[in-house]
DNA sequence: ATGAAAGCGCTAACAG
DNA sequence: CTGTTAGCGCTTTCAT
């Protein structure tokens, strides 16, 4: 049992006084001799001795608590950027506190309270409806903010989103590349910069290749699979019907290869489906979908440097809102 | 900014001491008068004040943070399970550090020190490999536990698994009621025994209904998508070839389902497939696979409400370790 | 180069 | 019913 092993033991072991410990374990603030240090270490070893983190941090009057707030981790996008962003803050000694808001506003001004009581140095914050509440509330408290995957209006906060925009274009393009000349649009509703991002790449690959854009070929609703097996059978059922469809990710994705095979449309020879993945590759069972990789690994580490670096106080403080962009890529069709 | 608030401060508005601040925000251990609480509340709702959870746990001598220690959530069977932990911890104001180990013993062992160097009030761990060791330290340091998923040789603590004996016999009667005979499986290595559960399942109902066991017809391999269609297509080589597969999961499906197709066979037609479940349903493109579901919501709520019932003393010390089995059931068919 | 000691914000025992 | 106060284990300033 070595739970109460404090400092005054490992000082007394050592033969020196309690201070010198501190000095050894923190590298600072004052140098300690080379044998002195040796000694030190040695009986930390012997003891089993782990510096109590709560104290140091009450001390300290800092924590090494990162607060992250996520829709959903069932959703596999969002536990592939989350995981990395533990990764990186685990190896630069920081704890991540994970808090699923299940798509809701109260649920989020929760954990900006749970935050403050734990004194969390810093908050990753992936938001799901266009409040910027959450966000006002961390900036009274001073507690740094890093947003990621949204853009809000209000917030004052450094963001790291995706290039939506660009990737709404390139999934266009493959479509129009393959001959498509009527392309339906599975998106979100507008309210979210993410969705429009993605719809207004949709609209520039339209006018880009000079086809002319239907309003009758962009559905909206929902992100889930049902969402998008509802809007692909509206959309499969107009005349002349559309011989392509780009869904919005994944999910809808399925939803539209549903809805094809309900009308008898085989994929991709009758209709082309392509989204963005959420899902990851490895998991979908039909090669006859293709997808615009997302950079979540990327987002996730971005992110977390981010924030970091804002705690302590390698970057700047967000004079100006500093907007990380990344590339969306278009991955190698799995269509056959 | 409201970040420096305090309890004296709190004490000062109200007009009180900082003791009965205490009282009023613990609810105890002494009692308060009706108008002084209200006087406090008011206080504290002005000031916005949020007791400083760090320096709380310092003088109580226990935290509120429960460690788990998973593989990896990008396997989303992992996510499901861990996302009801973290539902249930936040409910009864516990605090999750969530921990990939990534397969990696080194790295669970680490997460062992820094559940240490955070005094975590328990821990919640999901072993990737047959070693005790992780479960051995955290008994040294007398912090409770509670195993999840697996059993270990050597570990002397409650474990919450899932009846996989029970999901294999299930599995492999489903496929015997479709009116097979010849029915192959695909598994993972024996060390574990959550795969050893799972063949013995499909040992006793083969042997249930007085079919030959035929060693030839048991592959075994990895878990992931690729290990899956490498042992399909070795046991759809062999002649007589098998009518069924039973596979460990729903990836290994998935790379049996890929080897079927290799092997010009459609599936269910010609070949049945069937596996546990660790894609939700949700994400399955194709309907042509059958899957057990795991119990993996009562599996997270469960051992999270083990762990906080130990942690409270609501539950008796591990003397006898307590061994929470949950039935697998079997999900509606979705071949067609 | 090292020791002594103050104090981080809170809880709970002691004293009214 | 309420106020006063001693620490929880650590960091860091002030002495030496």
């Amino acid at each position: 049992m070595k739970k109460n092993i404090h400092r005054d033991q490992v000082a007394r072991l050592a033969g020196v006084s309690s201070a010198t410990v501190s000095y050894v374990i923190n590298n600072g603030p004052r140098p300690v001799s080379a044998e002195t240090r040796v000694r030190v270490l040695d009986a930390i070893q012997k003891l089993g001795y782990q510096p109590n983190a709560v104290a140091r941090s009450l001390r300290r009057q800092r924590t090494t608590t990162l607060g992250v707030i996520l829709p959903d981790t069932e959703n596999p996008y969002f536990a592939e950027v989350t995981r990395e962003i533990e990764r990186v803050a685990f190896a630069r000694g920081y704890t991540v506190i994970q808090c699923h808001s299940d798509y809701s506003l109260e649920r989020e001004l929760q954990f900006v309270d749970l935050f403050h009581a734990e004194r969390a140095a810093g908050v990753i914050w992936i938001p799901t409806t266009d409040s910027s509440e959450p966000a006002l509330r961390l900036a009274d408290l001073n507690i740094p903010l890093v947003v990621l995957d949204r853009q809000i209006a209000g917030v004052n906060a450094p963001a790291v989103i995706a290039d939506n925009l660009n990737g709404g274009s390139i999934a266009t393009q493959h479509l129009i590349n393959l001959g498509h000349n009527r392309i339906g649009y599975i998106g979100r509703p507008f309210d979210l910069s993410h969705s429009s991002g993605r719809t207004r790449g949709y609209l520039e690959a339209l006018e880009r290749n000079s086809l002319p854009v239907d309003e009758k070929l962009i559905a909206r609703g929902g992100f889930r699979i049902e969402d998008g097996r509802l809007a692909a059978l509206h959309l499969l059922k107009l005349e002349p019907r559309p011989t392509a469809i780009f869904a919005y990710n994944d999910f809808m994705a399925i939803g539209a290869l549903r809805a094809a095979w309900e009308c008898g449309l085989t994929v991709p020879s009758k209709v082309s489906i392509i989204g963005f993945d959420d899902i990851p590759q490895s998991a979908l069972t039909c090669p006859a979908l293709t997808t615009i990789s997302q950079p979540k690994i990327e987002m996730g580490r971005r992110s977390c440097e981010l924030i970091l670096d804002l705690i302590e106080k390698k970057a700047l403080p967000q004079q100006e809102p500093l907007d990380v962009k990344l590339i969306v890529r278009e991955s190698t069709s799995r269509a056959h």
